[in-house]
DNA sequence: CCGTGTATTTTGACACTGTCAAGATTGATT
DNA sequence: AATCAATCTTGACAGTGTCAAAATACACGG
């Protein structure tokens, strides 16, 4: 019952999901064919066809993996808030989305979202995901730890917009020298925090 | 001396942009191949690679005229500066975002500049446009419209990313109910405005 | 006006890609 | 043990980007 030469692969979803991470992490999502994804799991061009419909389909699934990590670097305590913590919490943001920056190309592409075609599955973990960010600024607010006239919804959808748009510019390298990098989170974390604070007079 | 008939086109360079301008438009960037190109201008597959080295020269060069239009929209007269006007400019920027996502995309999308061919052109074109914007908040500081202690360089950074991010998210209609897009804008403007007014009370 | 060179376009070809349809093999269920 | 569904393979098709070599047109110096 060797797994080299059974018929059936036994768990292939599975191996071409995690084959297919390194494929990406390694050349890129232009360097991701479903043909060489098949080869490299050791299996027939049309073999990945029985578990993900589509290439979309499969990156779907690849991107909703993504987001289920993605939940951890959202998570920030209310207790200890302050501009400093933002600080680091805008930087861990911006190191995963740099580190992961393909898994992150896939999550925030148009690509996959503009189709029509977009996974239910993936659509209801990227909801998912904003829905916590957002429930935790509720939440903060809930404690008195931030000021009573914020609108949760509102400041999370543009904090939102924010950390991904720097992302980009630090993914992309385009706006950006590297070494800049520290002055540029600590400025948005002044920004969200002037957002935050509650008010020194009233 | 039919323009239909004649063997050498004449201005197949320009003929290509526009028609790929066009066909991104209505089909997408995976509508467009080179042979479809090259088809609709009336010529043969591999016609636009003396005009183009590359499919990705092609779209280097859409997405420079892209720039090249986007300044129009980052204008903004620093005389007349309020929340109010910021609001106007927030809503203007996403408006361009959106009725030209395909330009946007190409513009803004990892796709062109991950890539290590990216047009020297283009990037030129890209800081270009940057740099017009950095340009303005400084004159503003110059002429003591905004905060004195504000650095311009982090601001227009941090905002820049921001106004991308929320095009990002509007474009993609993930994280926003259609409605929402006003609340959205003003939020947006709230936090720009409090970055740049003078302090009330020093 | 003619020949020559250069710019432009075409034809042919190659190695890829995503994906469908039809058959082969396996594991599970009755 | 027979049957059925799940899984995998082979074959095929249309489409892609792009290179090399041949054909055509234009511009210009003689």
């Amino acid at each position: 019952m060797n797994s080299k030469t059974r018929y059936h692969h036994g768990d292939l979803r599975r191996t071409l999901l995690d084959e297919a991470a390194l494929l990406l992490r390694d050349e890129g999502e232009q360097g991701l064919s479903m043909r060489r994804l098949a080869a490299r799991a050791g299996v027939s061009r049309t073999a990945p066809y029985h578990h993900f419909k589509d290439k979309q389909d499969l990156l779907c699934a690849i991107a909703e993996e993504g987001f289920r990590r993605f939940v951890g670097v959202l998570t920030l305590d209310g207790a200890e808030l302050s501009e400093k913590r933002l600080r680091k919490f805008v930087r861990h943001y911006l190191e995963f989305a740099v580190s992961n920056s393909e898994y992150y190309d896939l999550m925030f592409g148009s690509h996959l979202w503009k189709s029509a075609d977009v996974t239910e599955a993936l659509k209801a973990e990227a909801h998912g995901s904003f829905r916590f960010y957002l429930n935790q600024v509720k939440s903060w607010q809930q404690q008195g730890l931030v000021r009573s006239d914020l609108d949760p919804l509102r400041y999370s959808q543009v904090t939102w917009s924010t950390l991904h748009g720097m992302s980009r510019s630090i993914i992309d390298g385009v706006y950006l020298a590297p070494d800049s990098i520290g002055p540029f989170c600590d400025e948005a974390a002044r920004m969200f925090w002037r957002e935050l604070a509650p008010e020194a007079n009233p």
